[in-house]
DNA sequence: CATCGTTATGTTCATATGAACATCACGTAA
DNA sequence: TTACGTGATGTTCATATGAACATAACGATG
């Protein structure tokens, strides 16, 4: 089935699409970046890396965490963060219901021309 | 100003985004592969190598060239090349318009945070 | 026939990217 | 004190990616 990825840019060196905001809701589910780096099949280093970037991008920081404690440590999201995540959902929710019936008439022009020839 | 930027995945290997529907559409406009590398400030060799790539990708070929004659050649988008551009536009557009909205929410967002502190 | 602009490739090199591994710091719990 | 799980880095290596350059085929046109 034929889908949307969708990014958005708010300016150079400030593009955000789904693989970050997939590992930041990983990250708010689990309480931590290596979990959630685990959970997508990513090494730890480049979860951590990703997040840095992110909390680079944007003035405010989107990743709290804390090293050491109960359970070693551990990861939340900020507000801002949380927010972050809900809009880009939002954004990619109305993007794909809106595009939803060009899609499908691609997908559609797309199989007629495999089932030809 | 936040913008959106929208791939279709079609499958596994088989995506495309601005890039390449941008490309076909200089092709278009000057009917060279070579001409539209030029107005994108791409290698020739390189918007060659995209159109190869879109052309193996999908069962119908986008674009057909033609090599010498009175132009030394040229290329033009196949009936399903214009149909593939127009239906991304499209879904661009409908995509876009459906989450101007939330855009601009979060731009308001992101400001916010950078006038703060 | 020589020229021109284009398509179509080959080859080489620099760089970006991510994978892999290796530590260290930290704070709680046993 | 030791062990444990996590955050935070450093380092090295393989690979992917694109840039750069080079060349041949082609067909009209002069």
């Amino acid at each position: 089935m034929a889908s949307l990825s969708v990014r958005i840019d708010l300016g150079p060196e400030l593009r955000i699409g789904p693989g970050k905001i997939e590992l930041l809701e990983k990250i708010a589910a689990f309480g931590s970046i290596s979990a959630a780096g685990r959970a997508m099949d990513m090494s730890y280093r480049r979860a951590w890396e990703l997040v840095e970037e992110l909390n680079g991008t944007f003035e405010s920081p989107v990743v709290s965490a804390q090293t050491g404690g109960k359970r070693g440590g551990g990861a939340v999201l900020t507000p801002f963060g949380l927010s972050l995540v809900a809009r880009y959902r939002a954004i990619e929710s109305a993007a794909t219901q809106a595009a939803a019936a060009h899609l499908d008439a691609l997908q559609g022009e797309l199989a007629a021309k495999t089932a030809a020839e």
